[in-house]
DNA sequence: CTGAAAGCGCTTACAG
DNA sequence: CTGAAAGCGCTTACAG
C-alpha cells in the first residue's frame, strides 16, 4: 500500500497538482481558490489520510525543519535533562531534533556531523570534541548556524553557552576552606577541552589564593576511556594513598564513581572525607548524607542554547546571537561538613 | 555556499550525471567505465568536498535507511540503557535512528508516529501507548514493519519484544515471602497497559498462592500525571498509613521515589521495611544498604528488537521474526533480609 | 563503456 | 481563479 501523494489527490478531485498544493499549504485563500474547492480537496485529503512527505519538502525547498543535536553520551544525565528542554523549545519554531552522540570520539563525531549534513539538518546544537573545529568552520561557512555546548574552542569563534565552569569550582573549592579542609583532592578527566581545563585552572587558582599548596598527589586525572570498573578502582586507589580531608569531583559521573569508591573504602561521609561534585545527579540528593553540589542550569543552557539558534535561523529577532556564560548554583547539602 | 551535487561534479569532470553516480556507488567496476574516468570521478568529488543527499535518495529510492524509536520518556533510564545498544545494533545495517518521546500521552503518541511516517522512517521501534493500536496496524498496513517494546496490545498481533513480567514479579515475591515477610505492600501506576497489568495480576497471584491474602490498603496506583513531588508524598503517606513489613515497587522511578519517601519518613532499610524494585536503576546498587531488584534484560531486549526488525526489513534471514518474551533476572542485595 | 531521460513528491514562479 | 512546467538531487532502466 503506497502513501497517497498531491498527485492522488489531484487525480480524485479532478484538479491540478498546483491546486492541491497551494490549498492544503493555507494559500487557498490568498490565491482566491474557489472555496468549493478547497473543501473538495481538504476532505478528499483528509479521507484518503494525505500526510505530505518531509523529505521531498526538504529536497525543494532546501529546508529540513530539523535541528541536529550532537551529544558525548546519549545515555548521560546531562543529556537526558538537555533533550527533553530542546525537544520541546524547538517544537516551538516547528522544527525536530535528531539526536547523536560521539562517545567523546573525534572519528566518530566527524562522521556524524557528515551524517546530519547529508540529512539536511538546518541547524546544529552541538558539544564539541576536541579536535572538531575544521568541521564546524565547514558547517558556517556552508551558511549552516551552529550552537556549541557546554564548550567551545579557544582559537575560532563559533557561538557557544556554557556554565561558568571556573566560577562554579571557585565557589565550591572556597565552601571547602570555610567548611575547614584543608587537604582538597580534585579528580578531573582528560577530556582536552575548554570546561574541563577551566575547572582544572579554578580548582589550582583557588587554592593557591587561599594560600594553600597543591600536591600533584592530591590531582587524579582518570581516563575516559577506561571502563567503569577502571575508573573506579582508579578513585579508590587514589583516595586511599592520598588520604583528602575533602575532595572534589570535576563531572557528576566521577561523583558518582566516587562515591562507589568511597563506600568501597568504608569511609564515613562528611566525617572521613568531605564531598562535593560538580554537576547535580539524581543520586546526589537521595544519597545518604546527601552530595553537596554545584549545579549546573540545565534548563537555562537549553532554553538559551535554543532562543540563539533559532535566532541565527532567522526567527525571533529579538534575541541576541551572542554566546553566552550561565552561572552556576552552589547546593549546600550534608556530604561537606567538618567534623574534627 | 552550496552543497556539491553530483551535476556539479558531472561539468567539472566533463562527464554525465549517471556515471558519476555509478561511479561514486561502486558501481562502476559492474558497467565497465574506465579506470583512467572512475579515478578522476573520485579525485573531483573527495576535492570538492562531495556528500549524497540523503533526502534525494529516499526520495527516489522510496528508502530512508532511517529506524523511528518511539518511547515513553527519552530522559527515563530505560531509554538511556536502550539508546545506546540499538543505536550501535542499526548501525550494523546501515541505518540510523530518530528518537522521540511519547510522555504516555496518546495525543502526542500518534502526533509523532505521523511526524516518522512523514519523514519515511523504514521501520519502527515502539513503546506502545494505551490506545495507539489503529495507528499501529496503519503503519503495518502502508509495509513498514513494526516491533513493540516493553509491550503489546492483546487485541492485535504485532510483533513485540519485552520482558517476563508476570515471572519477574513473580520471583520477587517469593524472594520476600521466603525471607519471613507476610505484610507486602506493592507500588505502581495506572498505565493501561499490559506490562503493568502482568506485574500487578503476578503480584496478587503469588501472594495468594502462598496463602496470604492480599488487602486493598497495601496496594497503591501512582498516577503517571502526577509530578513528582505528588508521587513521593502519595508513596509516602500510603507507607506511613500501611505500615508494611516490606514494599515492591513495580517500577525503576517508582522505586527511586519510594526510596525517598522511605528517608522522609526515617524508617531504616531492611530492618523497618523491606524494598525490592522491579527494574534497575544506577542509584539502586549505590544507595545503603543496596536495593534488590528484578533486572530488564535491556541489553538483550534491545538486540532482539533489532534482530527482528532487521529480518523484517529484509536483511538477515536466519533470525525469526517472531515475538519474544525474555527472563528476568533477579539480584539480591541488601534491602531485603528480614530483621525481626 | 557512456549519456539522455524519466520520475520520486513537492513548491513556486509564470501564464492565462 | 487554475494549470503546465521547471527543478530540488538522486537512481535506474534504456539506448547506443
Amino acid at each position: 500500500m503506497k502513501n497517497v501523494s498531491l498527485k492522488d489527490i489531484a487525480l480524485k478531485v479532478g484538479t491540478s497538482i498546483s491546486t492541491v498544493s497551494l490549498v492544503l499549504n493555507g494559500k487557498g485563500k490568498k490565491v482566491r481558490i474557489s472555496d468549493a474547492l478547497s473543501r473538495k480537496i481538504k476532505t478528499v485529503a483528509k479521507k484518503e489520510g494525505y500526510h505530505p512527505n518531509k523529505m521531498a519538502i526538504a529536497l525543494r525547498t532546501g529546508k529540513s525543519n530539523i535541528i541536529g543535536l550532537l551529544v558525548d553520551n546519549i545515555s548521560g544525565h546531562f543529556f537526558a535533562a538537555l533533550a527533553e528542554v530542546i525537544e520541546r523549545e524547538v517544537d516551538h519554531y516547528g522544527y525536530k531534533v535528531i539526536y547523536c552522540s560521539s562517545g567523546n570520539e573525534l572519528r566518530k563525531g566527524k562522521e556524524l556531523i557528515r551524517l546530519l549534513h547529508q540529512h539536511q539538518v538546518d541547524g546544529y546544537m552541538i558539544i564539541p570534541v576536541a579536535g572538531m573545529e575544521k568541521e564546524i568552520s565547514e558547517l558556517e561557512e556552508h551558511g549552516k548556524p551552529v550552537v556549541l555546548l557546554d564548550s567551545y574552542f579557544s582559537k575560532t569563534q563559533s557561538t557557544h553557552v556554557l556554565v561558568d565552569n571556573y566560577g562554579g569550582i571557585s565557589t565550591a573549592v572556597t565552601h571547602l576552606i570555610q567548611r575547614g579542609y584543608q587537604k582538597i583532592a580534585f579528580v578531573y578527566n582528560n577530556l582536552a577541552m575548554i570546561q574541563m581545563k577551566e575547572r582544572k585552572r579554578a580548582f589550582s587558582d583557588t587554592l593557591k589564593q587561599a594560600g594553600i599548596k597543591t600536591a600533584p598527589e592530591l590531582i587524579l586525572k582518570v581516563p575516559l576511556t577506561d571502563n567503569r570498573q577502571e575508573q573506579v578502582l582508579k578513585i579508590k586507589t587514589f583516595l586511599d594513598a592520598a588520604k583528602p580531608e575533602a575532595v572534589l569531583f570535576a563531572a557528576n559521573y566521577l561523583g558518582v564513581q566516587g562515591l562507589e569508591a568511597i563506600h568501597n573504602l568504608q569511609l564515613k561521609i562528611p566525617d572521613d572525607i568531605g564531598v562535593i561534585c560538580f554537576d547535580d545527579h539524581e543520586l546526589f540528593s537521595l544519597h545518604q548524607p546527601a552530595i553537596t553540589v554545584v549545579q549546573q542550569p540545565v534548563q537555562e543552557l537549553a532554553k538559551t542554547a535554543v532562543a540563539i539558534l533559532m535566532a541565527k535561523l532567522g526567527h525571533e529577532e529579538t534575541t541576541s546571537k551572542e554566546s553566552a556564560e550561565l552561572q552556576a548554583t552552589f547546593i549546600e547539602r550534608q556530604s561537606t561538613t567538618y567534623k574534627k
